[in-house]
DNA sequence: TAAATTCCCATAAATTCCCATTTTTTTCTT
DNA sequence: AAGAAAAAAATGGGAATTTATGGGAATTTA
């Protein structure tokens, strides 16, 4: 499976137009399985978890493994109709353009508070968009979280974690 | 099979027309083996559930597939008289007409609670309309409980509940 | 025949398409 | 290694198309 790496800072113009960066493109196209040299592939923009301030795009195979997981769902239920709503309702079927832009509907931007420039950002299968503020406010968090442990902590320490039992 | 994908808000006339979201138009043409350009694409508005404050639209395909279920059910069971019920009875075929819109008749808008305005939401294979506030209260019920839990709490986690075994 | 429904036409706003220019990155050449 | 040339990426603007919406005439229904 693709994955997204790397990060971006774009201008947004009046049309809401704004370009992914070329290695995103990469991924995106790659992950449309009904992609194919010349058309626009496709990405689906998820922003409806109202406590997340930034829009999540998900590729078509990234969408579609989600897809197949909610229909695993008993239907009927809390949680499949939670997610049904967020990732069905609150979503946003788009493509790249052919000179490797976005249109992010007024809606979007409004959502994050982006104006003239939205930065990109990978996080595994899928990516983010922030408002350029936003995004720095909740990377300095980051750094201050960083700060406040010893020294000799090391963050790959957690790769380990993953090997346990999920209730350990 | 094709989904739809999206939300939508638009405005209900004094004849109860209003205006489809332009990408469930995209599918609900697709998903209609009769229909090609020019015509009149047709899907079946299901109104007869009391409990939901919502009414539950189908593309031809989905409520074929339905129909076929149904069918399956042994003539005569308690099961298949209330689905057919349901679906067969308590159901309004319809068409999108050539400028995108649907005509909501005055007993459903009624039922919903539908004036000013209708609110679309993609739920899968079939779309929703609601009363606009109706929706929200909605979903500031789902929006309260979502900040009721803990902070790195995320819904995807329900996602891979669908590896479990069912009754686990 | 009154009321409701369908058909037809019109318009403003939003969106998409198309083309052009600038900027950055990569490649090639000396 | 430096500079030139080529390619790719980012950005901007206008035209064409689509969407959402409103209103009236024609037709059907009760």
């Amino acid at each position: 499976m693709r994955r997204f790496r790397g990060e971006g800072l774009n201008k947004v113009d009046s049309k809401g137009r704004v370009s992914i960066p070329a290695l995103f493109r990469r991924v995106i196209e790659a992950c449309d399985p009904a992609w194919t040299d010349g058309l626009q592939p496709e990405l689906v923009i998820v922003y409806g978890d109202s406590r997340k301030n930034f829009l999540e795009c998900y590729t078509i195979d990234a969408i579609d493994e989600v897809d197949q997981k909610i229909s695993d769902l008993p239907r009927g239920s809390i949680q499949r109709k939670m997610l049904e709503r967020l990732f069905h309702g609150q979503s946003f079927p788009t493509s790249v353009d052919d000179t490797g832009r976005l249109v992010i509907p007024h809606k979007l931007r409004e959502k994050i508070g982006i104006k003239a420039e939205a930065y990109f950002i990978a996080s595994g299968d899928t990516f983010q968009i922030w408002n350029p503020e936003t995004f720095q406010e909740d990377q300095d968090k980051a750094n201050a979280w960083l700060q406040s442990l010893p020294e000799d902590f090391d963050p790959l320490i957690y790769l380990d974690a993953s090997d346990r039992q999920p209730d350990e």
